[in-house]
DNA sequence: GTGCTTTCCTAACATTTGTTGTATTCCAGC
DNA sequence: GCTGGAATACAACAAATGTTAGGAAAGCAC
């Protein structure tokens, strides 16, 4: 994979939501780091270490979660290619969640010393960042509107809309088919409700032919409906550098 | 109202958490503030307003709130002396959520020009912010947790020894009886579920000798239990400059 | 004090969601 | 192609939570 391939999605992010200053990114880009593929299900970090790295998704889906003392387990965010899902350890000696790959993964981890330096040289580059963790927790704040006050239905609507806008953002789109790689576990960890219970919302959705989820891929049979029923107002994603 | 008395809170919590510098303290204190009182109930931000300054609670209580389509309400976070609620807007034009102060409230309202300015000229004050904004995601992502996964009532041990940990924190503690201002319909909405059920719960943990609220104020009955329930683990809220 | 409003409290019933258990389908590896 | 494990599907029953309705207590304005 070449440098240019793994650094794309993210600038293609940061350049659209922040109006990124490319001397910014060159000197981003020009950071050494290491590449390392994860399979399916392995963990990228977990609660409680001390990494000395921050982690670029260059390809493949991961997930932050939470499991508590009686083995339950909590989906806290979603992540794609383009995000930097521990640039709180910029800050933090420790995470404070897992961070787990969905499918195979390749990521590219910069030392948050040489990340440090570079904002310290660059305040841009910082301040680039500091938006971006500011976005992650408002996506963090959104979902816990999701998980409270959604009805389950809805809840998954608004899931996948909200995702489908973040992939569209990286040009990954899209037609009306995309993957979500998430089991229907994950799907119910992600939402807080079970399994068992997710598959019957699944069948509802499809039943009133809004949409289509297997292995999943998902299929948009009904984007009015859809809409209608995650009443999503992406002006939380602060998608322009105005907002 | 002091200017002193303004800032303590905050730097306490400062002092304590990110080990912050005296000079970067005093350089925040002498920037310019206006001072504003609002009541119980009053909105201070607006969800979609462009507010020009942040604003530090000085004293009282306030709450993070997004009003759904259909009128459900969740609460976001629960703020106390010292938080600035929302540093967002140091790199956001809009507020996504509303701001609401529960109790009778006195907020310090500081431009983000000027303090944006003063992050340029002393990098470690925004280091501090920053990682205020990280540790408040990290709430959020813990919030995630209790909503989605632990029982109505576990969820509620874990949000009041929580805000119990918060408020020790600025040295508002506290004896084993403390004040919460929030209604039982509030505490719902913090939870996710209605005023009846939390009325039910709350029935339940006065019965078994948990804890007793009433109009706002908590009192705990048995510490042993209340952490049994609570499952509390406060790694995320990054209490020491090297976590 | 009297009345008014908000909060609290409770009950009865409806709906949603979890639990348990068992088929069935899919897919990777042989 | 076969096979074993994972993922999906679904049903029956149990538990949690919501809805509606109303009464009791507390606090506030006059």
């Amino acid at each position: 994979m070449t440098s240019e391939l793994i650094w794309a999605p993210l600038f293609q992010r940061l350049k659209t939501t922040t109006g990124a200053d490319d001397l910014d990114l060159q000197a981003l880009a020009a950071l050494p780091f290491t590449l390392r593929n994860f399979r399916e299900n392995q963990t990228v970090l977990r609660d409680g270490e001390q990494p000395s790295e921050c982690c670029l998704i260059a390809d493949g889906f991961c997930v932050r979660s939470k499991t508590i003392a009686d083995g339950r387990r909590q989906i806290l965010s979603i992540h794609i290619p383009g995000d930097l899902p521990n640039l709180q350890n910029l800050h933090f000696a420790t995470v404070d969640h897992d961070l787990i790959a969905l499918s195979d993964c390749t990521l590219a981890f910069i030392a948050r010393k040489a990340l440090n330096e570079l904002i310290r040289e660059r305040p841009g580059v910082g301040d680039m960042f500091w938006r971006d963790t500011l976005v992650d927790a408002a996506v963090s704040r959104e979902w816990i509107v999701n998980v409270g006050q959604r009805s389950t239905y809805n809840r998954l609507a608004h899931l996948i809309v909200e995702l489908r806008e973040r992939l569209r953002l990286i040009g990954r789109v899209i037609d009306d088919t995309f993957a979500i790689p998430l089991t229907q576990e994950q799907f119910g960890e992600a939402m807080g409700v079970t399994s068992v219970h997710t598959n019957r919302i699944l069948r509802e959705l499809r039943v009133d032919g809004v949409l289509e989820l297997q292995r999943g891929t998902v299929r948009i049979l009904n984007e009015h409906k859809l809409q209608e029923l995650a009443q999503f107002d992406g002006r939380y994603l602060h998608l322009s550098p105005t907002t």
